[in-house]
DNA sequence: ATGCCCGTCCGTGACGGA
């Protein structure tokens, strides 16, 4: 048993029913990461999972034959996201609205990457989202990644009226604040830190939602994410851009919220650790 | 120990990731 348990809330979950166990995970390929999800379908059993770069255009066998219903956003090579659910899936969305392209004409030729999918599941509202990396402050991705982020506001402003329990979850690419990096200073004229990505965030949170900060299972910093070079994650230099932004009466009903940071250890994982809220939606 | 890039693509280096 690699995974730590996630403490109080088994007894919580096997004595209320009401509880909803919503993840979130960027795995950097499905399709390589498959035997590692399927293991921790198994070991976490989430009622809601996200997932981001899926990097394939469908989910593997292995994984629909679980039993979880999907909606999914995913064309091929690049970008993918899905949302697996054993609790229902209804009104799915694929992107959003008014979605930009990466180039002006991509939207013009509905050519925009799919990044974005919606569902309602269990009675929440759920985005899983891929916001797009920016690659520098100063490159035309980082124009696309604010005017994603706009048409992510405009989506979740859209529908906020009629569903009070929503979640936008997901690869963010930013860090929220300087305490969500190993090292400020490393970040200097980098994406993923600038204030026109973080007012983004502060928008998304003007609506209504709340930045659920999971717990970490190792250090102070519930850091997602440490990249593959140079032994970031083992001296933990690592960041946290895998978000959950809840509305108000959900993020009030988290009862825990961790990092599953023992998913990044092992053979062959992602880059990203998961990220696992346990909601009381009674 | 968790241990020092990885994944995709008709092909093998270029590109993306952050």
């Amino acid at each position: 048993m690699i995974h730590e348990a996630p403490g109080a809330i088994n007894g919580l979950r096997s004595a209320t029913l009401s509880v909803v166990r919503i993840a979130t995970w960027n795995v950097n390929s499905v399709v390589a990461r498959l035997p590692r999800v399927v293991e921790w379908l198994g070991i976490v059993e989430p009622d809601v999972l996200c997932l981001q770069e899926l990097k394939t255009a469908e989910l593997p066998d292995e994984l629909t034959d679980l039993g979880y219903e999907v909606a999914i956003h995913s064309t091929g090579r690049w970008n993918g996201v899905a949302i697996l659910s054993r609790v229902g899936v209804t009104d799915e969305r694929r992107g959003l609205l008014d979605e930009p392209g990466y180039q002006p004409e991509d939207a013009m030729l509905e050519a925009t990457e799919p990044r974005a999918v919606g569902a309602t599941c269990g009675g929440v509202r759920i985005w899983s989202v891929y916001v797009p990396n920016g690659r520098d402050p100063k490159h035309a991705h980082y124009e696309y990644k604010l005017r994603w982020l706009a048409a992510l506001h405009a989506t979740i402003a859209a529908e906020l009226p009629t569903h009070s329990r929503l979640a936008v979850l997901g690869d963010f690419n930013i860090a929220p604040s300087d305490a969500d990096v190993w090292n400020p200073r490393a970040f200097d004229g980098l994406t993923h830190v600038t204030e026109p990505e973080r007012a983004a965030l502060g928008a998304l949170r003007d609506l209504g939602l709340h930045d659920v900060v999971p717990r970490a299972m190792k250090y102070d910093t519930p850091f997602t994410y440490w990249d593959y070079r140079a032994g970031m994650f083992h001296k933990n230099e690592g960041m946290r851009i895998d978000l959950v932004y809840a509305s108000e009466p959900l993020a009030g009903a988290v009862r825990d919220a961790y990092v599953d940071r023992d998913a990044r250890k092992g053979k062959l994982p992602s880059d990203h650790a998961p990220v696992v809220v346990d909601v009381d939606v009674s």
